[in-house]
DNA sequence: TATGAATGAGCATTCATTCAT
DNA sequence: CATGAATGAATGCTCATTCAT
């Protein structure tokens, strides 16, 4: 009520921006991008629905920032697992980080992962996700192939693309409540590998 | 009116239904479930819109329908592969048979294989593709497990999916035509191989 | 209630495209083209508004369909004026039937001279009614001009506009009940005829 | 804080309401009424929105002052037009000021003779600015036909009606680029005044 | 069995206007 | 005076589905 007091809350509520992010994150998640209205976004986060058009030109752009938030999200929690050494820490580190993620924002890689096609049968989104995952894991095995860590008869890509698929799979599931957490990471750290390494 | 002049035209031309199945199937796989229309599978089938709704209840029973169909023809496909006898040959038998289905019809798993979150927030697709796929895939680890050709020590549930994963987003990416079909087939096979294999 | 009666009627009642453009000429004449909305079409042609899509592709292209109408209509008018061999009787005759078509349809003329611009920023009407209206005019005195019954000295084009803004502007007036339709014929006519004739 | 520091920055900018009519102005003319957002005046303006409502009270109430403005514009460039004596002389000098008028401010007139029914449907704008304009001219046939200088069976109402709408729609065409300015008021001079003379 | 005109709930989006600062 | 974030009624249009023929 005094001056004094009015210093303390300096962000005093989060702008409307904010809570649209948040909101259309929790609805996608929910729902899924065709069940999700930009009225239902606006109105979950306590604005009207006009105030959607005042952040984004359209339904489409909302959701494609929903997924480039996740992604860069998903990089941070990523980023301190490469700096691992030996490639069977580096994939159990990954997995790690990569299932903290799901569990701190569950179902989000789900939603984030959605095919384009279903957003927009024509638009082209810059680079799908999981296309880009699988190429990030294509280059961990081709570092690790000119380590001499692994196999180098395989090809980075196809591999790449087959790591990423088998994550985003195991991932819905667990995110389902399917599978065990730690079980998984433990399973599919020594069956990627095994499937890996030199020898 | 007689039965004998019903010998005559003998299959004049495919019923109805047939044909709505193979529009559904060509527009699903090119447009995705949302951008095509009731109209448009009928318009495509050459037939009256209302015709539709004589052979489904509504869209969504076409795309399982769609969706069932593509599953039993994979299943014709794979059947065979599960005669072999080694697990390295039973592996490079149904990624063959898999390839040569993506090659006979191109897009539909892709299609087939939609999350069903897409289709409908809330309703239960009976069991998705992907998942009955995983099952398979687990059993068959199972069955090798006990035949000592494999690493006893994984689950074959988290294995099952992690395959299942691995071949969904390599057949994607092949069936946009970035990877190629003959590699793919030898690195899947003895990527999967060496993953599973007992020792 | 016999078949035989069933004949009769072979028309039972004008289908809805009739009905719709019946109810677009009315509401276009007595709100303007914002004012109205294709579902108060569709609702005042006792249709649904989805049926309003059915006919035309939009708003638009309801509207344009309007002003053809009409401008083919009005051309029905003015047929046999054409037919007239001295100048003041071609004039006389015109303005006639002009006026004969504004009293049978109260307000058309106006609402279909809207001015493209109010219509679409952008788009490009074929000719805009008035144009057309103008270059008949100009045909007109070029024609009368060649035979020796108009001055020579005049641009037709030029003649044209103002002979056909004229005739709009008093038109408009008459559609308001201002001005006396009898007078307004014997006015214009003597003033055109006067300013138009050779001497 | 006093007077005298008031004296310093005599005019360093023009005052909102000033911008925001040149912005009104050069939109309306640019895009119409329908196309013009208050949000553009003011941008436009470099104001924000909302100063636009300090000024007007909505929408139609800009562009009604736009109207006025260009109306009394107008008449000053009309005045010195009526000081002339004879009647082709009045004429000549009338369409002159007329077209530098719209020289001077290409597509005000077209923009402000905005038929009233496609501002509102319902609304009275006090006299149209066409009707103002063909009161005009018929005072001025009335006052020509009082001395003799025209011919006295006209109604100078629907006269001066035809003469508005001459003027208009050649107008219009001018302001598209269509016709030659000079060879308009000369043309138009000549017609209007054979149409008029006594004799 | 086949048709396609008709339907209207529903959707994405716009825009004139307000009001707290 | 000035601002611009916020609002929500309103709009043009789509599409899954029905039903009279």
């Amino acid at each position: 009520m005094t001056g004094v007091a009015e210093v303390i809350p300096i962000k005093k509520r989060p702008d409307s921006l904010t809570r649209l992010k948040a909101s259309a994150r929790k609805l996608f998640v929910e729902r899924g991008y065709h069940a999700t209205r930009p009225q239902d976004i606006a109105r979950d986060a306590g604005l009207g629905h006009g105030t959607f058009y005042l952040h984004y030109p359209d339904k489409r752009a909302c959701f494609l920032a929903f997924v480039d938030d996740a992604r860069q999200e998903l990089n941070a929690f990523l980023a301190h697992a490469r700096t691992e050494n030996m490639l069977e820490e580096r994939i159990a580190a990954t997995l790690n980080a990569l299932y903290e993620y799901s569990d701190a924002h569950p179902g989000v890689l789900r939603a984030a992962l959605t095919d384009k096609m279903v957003i927009d049968a024509e638009g082209a989104q810059a680079t799908p996700f999981l296309v880009s995952w699988a190429e990030e894991w294509a280059n961990l095995v081709r570092d690790a192939a000119e380590k001499g860590e692994t196999c180098k008869s395989y090809n980075p890509d196809i591999i790449g693309h087959a790591i990423a698929g088998a994550l985003h799979q195991t991932g819905c599931e667990a995110s389902r409540g399917q599978l065990c957490r730690k079980q998984m990471v433990d399973n599919l750290t020594r069956f990627l590998t095994k499937a890996l390494k030199a020898n």
